[in-house]
DNA sequence: TCCCAGGACTACT
DNA sequence: AGTAGTCCTGGG
């Protein structure tokens, strides 16, 4: 898929296996919300507004010298459709992929995901959004858009400068002392998230659980949604019912439902997971 | 007013 | 190895 300028910023020409709404409601953004035609957001800085027309997606606000970012983001060189086609061969996915049919796993970034997923622990997306956006709010940087204003989520450094108090009055409730701990020790041990993404699914995410406030599910969304670590199977509440309705017994342990999971889908168990949640979660399942 | 949703921690076994 | 109780916040 091909990415091209047009006068209000860029355009995907025919994209396939792209529906805004299905990628920024699976639970894998907090950042994104519905605007207009689409969805209105912000992703490493930049600020866009993101709609399908026909078979074209906008990218509105996209500057030229940020193609390349935007195709790394909404993962344009991989193949969905090839994806789907395996997937489908598991009755409930084949189910599941027809309601998220333009699923696309973002590649956001590594630092702001490990510390949304923390606020996630425990805590509703909405309450998620709020804390994320009063934390950009408070320590990153403004952007004006179509008039309005905008904030990027703090880089580690913008962010040392926050207190547990302060974070605590972001909405970030018992997890400020995680975020502060987090940025804390990521300072003082001089620790790469960049370098634990290079390491295999098993070991990096035995490095996000060193982390507090980081336990199975959140390191598998570090992995999964920041560090294209795709055989990850991240096993909240929706996906628990759902696994536990269609594959397992009613009182299967989460460990063991993850253990299933990404046996059953292999190197497409994060993928798996993504179409499972938003079904699950669209179906009240 | 109470009850509920939503993961990880601690302190146990 | 597995599990009960607790953490915070907004909404019904």
């Amino acid at each position: 898929m091909d990415i091209r300028k047009y006068d209000k910023g860029l355009f995907i020409e025919n994209a396939v296996d792209f529906e805004p709404e299905h990628i920024f409601e699976c639970g894998q953004c907090f950042r994104w919300n519905r605007f207009e035609n689409g969805y209105i957001g912000i992703a490493a800085g930049r600020v866009a507004y993101v709609y399908k027309k026909d078979d074209n997606v906008y990218i509105e606000g996209g500057k030229e010298e940020d193609i390349e970012f935007w195709r790394k983001y909404f993962d344009l060189d991989r193949d969905y459709g090839k994806i789907k086609e395996r997937l489908k061969e598991d009755e409930v996915l084949n189910e599941a992929v027809e309601h998220g049919y333009g699923i696309r796993i973002l590649k956001q970034e590594p630092f702001e995901t490990l510390i949304s997923f923390i606020i996630s622990a425990n805590n509703r997306i909405p309450m998620i959004k709020k804390a994320v956006d009063n934390i950009s709010k408070r320590f990153g940087k403004k952007i004006i858009f179509k008039d309005m204003e905008f904030y990027s989520f703090p880089s580690l450094e913008e962010l040392k400068e926050a207190s547990v108090d302060e974070l605590e009055k972001c909405g970030t409730g018992f997890r400020a002392v995680y975020i502060y701990e987090a940025v804390n020790r990521i300072l003082k041990e001089n620790i790469s998230l960049d370098e634990i993404m290079t390491l295999d699914t098993d070991a990096a995410q035995e490095r996000l659980l060193e982390f507090k406030g980081v336990g199975p599910k959140v390191a598998d969304c570090v992995l999964l949604f920041s560090m294209q670590k795709y055989d990850a199977f991240p096993v909240d509440v929706w996906v628990k019912r759902i696994m536990q309705k269609f594959y397992l017994a009613p009182d299967v342990s989460l460990k063991r439902i993850r253990e299933f999971g990404r046996q059953r889908f292999g190197d497409l168990a994060g993928f798996a997971q993504q179409y499972l949640f938003y079904y699950a979660r669209e179906n009240r399942v």
